[in-house]
DNA sequence: AGGCAATATTAACACTGTTAATATTATGAA
DNA sequence: TTCATAATATTAACAGTGTTAATATTGCCT
């Protein structure tokens, strides 16, 4: 690891690799040889630029948030602010991860080789549904619609509900069809985002 | 397998061994091995009565879900019927889950070995949360106090952000302090469990 | 061209779940 | 009781996992 130019290009041919990986055959398909492989290099070689597989994989993670957040901007753009925007915006995010379910383990379920070791990754993670919103919730704070207690109240509303309805419907096969997973879901938005 | 209640016997040992472990240590100590060697027997002997490992954790399931309804019970007996009862009896479900966090992953995380096979067992799991509040929805169903519709809305509202809070807590230490987390439970069962 | 440092690869270890072959135990008939 | 057979338990083995140490190969500079 002398060339950090060379080197940062390696780590970026195993990104990709697993990224691929996630994408296509699900968490469940990552190891270190098979990722190595679809890298073009052997499993030992992955060791020489990521401490284990786990922070690899985690590293993907800055990747697919920018690519969410690129699908959520499309499917969003020219929308007037205010619930409604939320509430395409947060579909969109859904949809994401319903298209890419080993995405979505990857984020809420898989769980980190150490707790403390890249905490700042965990940390977008989970602040990322906020941060898909937070124009929005800005908006409601200057425009004084909504106060800054109920604010927080409806963003963690929104976190939990939404990232509750992916759990059950992706790793639990609840609802049994994707229209009941539509309808609970609008359901669901509507319910948190109104005013009270 | 002859004889269906020694049969019955040496299922309960495998699951009782299985029980513990996921208890005290959680799910990443569960092996086929390390089940059967806490049972008294050969790793191989599990097989026997078993059909994969998957199907033997799953099967902790129903007593898990016994013994933390009967916690539940504790927490709120003598309590009158109303949102202050459902509030109770799901901090206490919560409770559980928060002592137990094997037990949270084995319901919600681990995902079966077969997606058809077992499939009464995850429904079970799915329902548990109605379940333990389905006296309260009744009530309030038979003295016209809510609606089946808004009744249906808020068992959902409650079901996700529920799990949804745990499964940040548990799993990706989200809040970072057991206080904090005390204060969004409290504030997220207060947002859901009102009339609008 | 030779030597040294950087990097890549193979071999090995301790795990995992699962199955096949073998050993042990229990059961029933002579 | 003895023996054959069925039932059950155990060991050996296989293919897979992550990770590390030892070895092979490459690239660079004198």
């Amino acid at each position: 690891m002398q060339n950090k130019i060379q080197e940062q290009r390696m780590r970026e041919y195993f990104i990709q690799a697993a990224k691929e990986i996630i994408r296509g055959e699900g968490m469940r398909a990552i190891s270190v040889r098979n990722v190595a492989e679809q890298a073009g290099y052997s499993y030992a070689t992955l060791y020489n630029y990521f401490t284990n597989i786990k922070d690899l994989v985690f590293e993907c993670t800055v990747d697919f948030q920018e690519e969410c957040l690129e699908q959520i901007d499309r499917d969003s753009k020219n929308l007037d602010m205010g619930f409604d925007r939320i509430k395409i915006r947060t579909k969109s995010f859904m949809k994401y991860f319903i298209q890419y379910p080993g995405i979505f383990t990857l984020f809420y379920i898989e769980n980190p080789s150490t707790i403390a070791k890249k905490h700042s990754t965990i940390d977008l993670i989970n602040s990322f549904l906020d941060r898909v919103n937070q124009q929005e919730w800005d908006y409601f704070l200057e425009t004084h619609y909504l106060n800054e207690a109920i604010i927080e109240s409806k963003k963690a509303q929104l976190r939990y509900n939404v990232i509750g309805i992916l759990l059950f419907y992706l790793n639990r096969q609840f609802p049994k069809t994707y229209n009941d997973y539509l309808q609970i879901t609008d359901n669901q938005l509507s319910m948190v985002l109104k005013i009270d």
